[in-house]
DNA sequence: GCCGTTTTCGGCCCGACTGTTTTCAGTCG
């Protein structure tokens, strides 16, 4: 067992917990100890197994967990989670999900009715049912109702990082089947989509074989469909689609060219086809008058005979990128390659989970050149974030770091809060000794938009602010994006020379690629950073990158791009 | 349940908001 799913199921224990309303302080032990497993350099299971271990040496695991944990790696689960699921329908960890209801209200709500799925919550919202419990009333039952929509809107779908590592798990089993030379993800996880519904898997190989294969993967919950050269299966206990194609190798390019999509691009590549004479499909484009076929094997084939070079993935949205393509104008997207530095990460100084050295160290390994530290400010007081003095402080142990001559440049900084009502949390004279400052938005999200846009206008006033750090405050399949005059703060960040955060973050992705496209064409720079909380985190920094490509820019337009001793330089140039 | 110790108990993060109350519990971040 993975330590990712031996986190898992701490975490659910964790939840049930809390609506059996145990000690508070006892429920973040779970949650530490989930935390720290999911991070852990090494397999938890293996350092169970060996006799000379004992998974006590790891911060956050002591006597209790250490037990749990036995239980779990050997039966997936342990007695806790066993005695609690007899307590509650497992479905009450998805109630938790639903905004406005927590563990309280929940176990309320199962006290007084024998329910079990989100739609009878609905139905007592409906026949007012919840108004009649203590400390439940009318409004109430409006949120949950808008909740339980929202809800509804968001699942069925799944966040790229997730799917993307469900296909490297599949293509890393596939590709031991002997005779299959290719594969490759199709679909919206190719053109680098934040969410995904499903998975398609092209391989070209033996179909028996590969069918064979996929259905013996352990992790195959359910098989939906099963053809000779197709196979269909929900897998994961989150249920993720995967469709699983076997191809012959001269039609490869032309079944990715189709399967990638999206939709509305092949429709107009199509219309292209036609009008050039050919029939395109998935087997292949082919000559209409005499039925011969033209290109297949590659997708730059395809698209060659086309008359259009090779369109990468991101663009196929169908937004003028076959134009552009036409034209000869497709725009130098930027690549993970040129990206030089992370510029926004937190430590262990707030709610990170690895000190300045460690984060340093891990950029480093990634072959950075530079790195900002960026921890919270003090309003975040749930992240112990920095007040005044301790952020110039901080500040100065970065300084020592530097002089201490790491191999890689760290830049002090800062993720500042904007308030309520648009000043930043922390004093000028304190910003203004940091190389870097980050502005964001954690709390408040739901003003109107005119009182949103004017807290965003006063806060990019501040001199010091540098970067505007994930300016719609979305979480994806979680919360929309707050509401604001987004070409107005774009105008005014623009005239101040404040650049714009992509968070690579996965739950993030914020500017996504339509928003940074508009905010491109309207003269605004970028910088594409992590937000991360621990080592690994870095690593998401593709998802970003992704998400840039999405957006049409180029390593001109990111800033982190830039050399370090060009960048320190840009740091302090205002326009 | 973990941790650290002035070491076997006591502390562990907390402020703001909301809707429900009529003084505050629950939720969120």
């Amino acid at each position: 067992m993975e330590n990712k799913e031996i986190a898992r199921l701490l975490w659910e224990t964790a939840d049930l917990m809390e609506i059996a309303g145990e000690d508070s302080f006892r429920i973040r032990s779970y949650r530490n100890g989930a935390t720290a497993v999911e991070g852990y350099p090494e397999r938890i299971a293996d350092i169970l197994r060996d006799p000379a271990r004992n998974v006590t040496e790891i911060p956050g695991i002591g006597k209790g967990l250490a037990a749990a944990l036995h239980e779990i790696v050997e039966r997936s689960s342990c007695e806790k989670r066993d005695a609690l699921l007899q307590k509650f329908p497992p479905t009450a960890l998805e109630f938790l999900k639903i905004q406005g209801l927590g563990p309280k209200g929940i176990a309320l709500i199962l006290e007084h009715y024998r329910i079990s799925t989100i739609d009878e919550i609905e139905r007592l919202c409906l026949e007012q049912k919840l108004r009649v419990l203590p400390r439940m009333g009318a409004k109430l039952e409006e949120k949950v109702l808008r909740s339980i929509s929202q809800y509804r809107q968001r699942s069925g779908r799944y966040l790229l990082s997730y799917a993307e590592t469900m296909a490297a798990e599949l293509m890393e089993t596939l590709r031991q089947v002997p005779g299959v030379t290719d594969i490759t993800p199709a679909g919206s996880l190719r053109r680098g989509r934040e969410t995904v519904g499903d998975l398609d898997l092209l391989v070209t190989g033996p179909a028996d074989a590969v069918i064979e294969r996929f259905l013996a993967f352990p992790r195959v919950e359910e098989v939906l469909a099963r053809g000779e050269n197709k196979v269909s299966a929900k897998v994961g206990r989150e249920g993720l689609q995967v469709d699983v194609r076997a191809l012959p190798p001269d039609t490869f390019g032309a079944a990715m060219q189709y399967f990638t999509g999206s939709k509305d691009h092949n429709v107009a590549i199509r219309t292209r086809a036609v009008k050039m004479g050919f029939k395109l499909s998935e087997y292949g484009l082919f000559r209409v008058e005499d039925e011969s076929k033209v290109a297949g094997a590659t997708e730059a084939g395809v698209y060659e005979a086309l008359g259009l070079p090779w369109i990468p993935p991101e663009l196929r949205e169908n937004c003028g990128e076959i134009e552009a393509a036409a034209e000869g104008r497709l725009p130098e997207l930027v690549e993970l390659a040129h990206i030089r530095g992370d510029l926004h990460m937190h430590t262990t100084e707030t709610d990170g989970r690895a000190t300045l050295e460690e984060m340093a160290q891990a950029a480093l390994a990634r072959g950075y050149q530079y790195i900002a530290i960026t921890d919270h400010s003090k309003a975040l007081a749930m992240a112990n974030g920095l007040d005044e003095a301790r952020a110039v402080a901080f500040a100065k142990q970065v300084r020592e770091i530097n002089r201490n001559g790491l191999g890689i440049r760290v830049f002090s900084g800062i993720e500042c809060d904007i308030l309520k009502d648009g000043t930043p949390d922390l004093a000028n004279d304190a910003l203004a000794e940091l190389d870097l400052v980050i502005f964001s938005v954690h709390s408040h999200m739901n003003l109107e938009a005119a009182e949103m846009t004017d807290r965003l206008l006063r806060a990019l006033e501040c001199p010091h602010l540098r970067v505007l750090g994930h300016p719609t405050g979305r979480l994806l399949l979680q919360r929309d994006p707050f509401p604001f005059d987004f070409d107005r703060i774009v105008a005014e960040a623009v005239r101040r020379g404040v650049w714009l955060e992509i968070n690579a973050s996965p739950e993030r992705l914020d500017l996504n690629g339509t928003l940074a496209r508009s905010a491109r064409a309207k003269g605004a720079r970028f910088t594409i950073s992590t937000d991360a909380h621990h080592p690994q985190h870095l690593a998401s920094m593709r998802y970003g990158v992704l998400t840039a490509r999405r957006g049409w820019l180029g390593p001109a337009d990111i800033m982190n791009t830039l050399p370090a001793d060009r960048f320190a330089v840009a740091l302090r140039t205002r326009p």
